[in-house]
DNA sequence: GCCAACGTTGGC
DNA sequence: GCCAACGTTGGC
């Protein structure tokens, strides 16, 4: 006998080890991840983009660097994921933008992600130069009202973009 | 700075 | 549980 639900159960979502994660260069630059190595990818505050990092992302995973709110607003550079699904530290730190007063040790709420740099694409590939490209027409960053910071793409699209950037330096 | 398109909150 | 009001994101 199967459970009455009132909602619509979620669509399960299978992760192709691609993603695209959201900067904005004055809060955080891939300059800036280039000197830094490695990062925690904090300040996620959206239950959608969280979940992505929680059940979805694997150790390995590569990811898209892209800039937003920028001049021009692009993609900048490669990164990986070292280890998704740790408690976000800046939840507890009253000092932080991102504090969350109803978040603990015992109950996090929010959670991010370690990754590392991987190079600059040799040129930005701006969002104008993704809208024009046919092949990445279905691309999550490009669709309509889309604003999560942390986006799922397919294999073939994060190669399609790398390439577009002239590969790494 | 404007505003479309979202997500979240809270009164009921 | 509905939904109006409010807040945020981010392109332009």
């Amino acid at each position: 006998m199967t459970k009455p639900t009132s909602r619509p159960k979620p669509i399960p979502f299978v992760s192709t080890g691609y993603w695209l994660l959201k900067s904005e260069p004055e809060s955080y630059s891939i300059d800036l991840f280039a000197k830094e190595k490695k990062t925690l990818w904090t300040g996620v505050r959206n239950y959608q983009a969280r979940n992505f990092m929680v059940d979805s992302m694997k150790p390995g995973d590569k990811f898209i660097f892209y800039h937003s709110n920028a001049e021009p607003s692009a993609a900048v550079g490669v990164g990986a994921v070292v280890r998704p699904n740790q408690a976000d530290p800046s939840a507890l730190d009253k000092k932080s933008e991102y504090y969350d007063p109803k978040a603990s040790s015992d109950h996090p709420i929010w959670f991010c992600a370690e990754v590392s740099y991987e190079g600059h694409l040799k040129k930005p590939v701006t969002l104008q130069d993704l809208r024009d490209k046919k092949d990445l027409e279905k691309m999550a960053l490009l669709q309509r009202g889309q604003r999560l910071s942390v986006l799922p793409m397919t294999k073939s699209e994060f190669e399609a973009v790398v390439k577009m950037g002239g590969g790494l330096k």
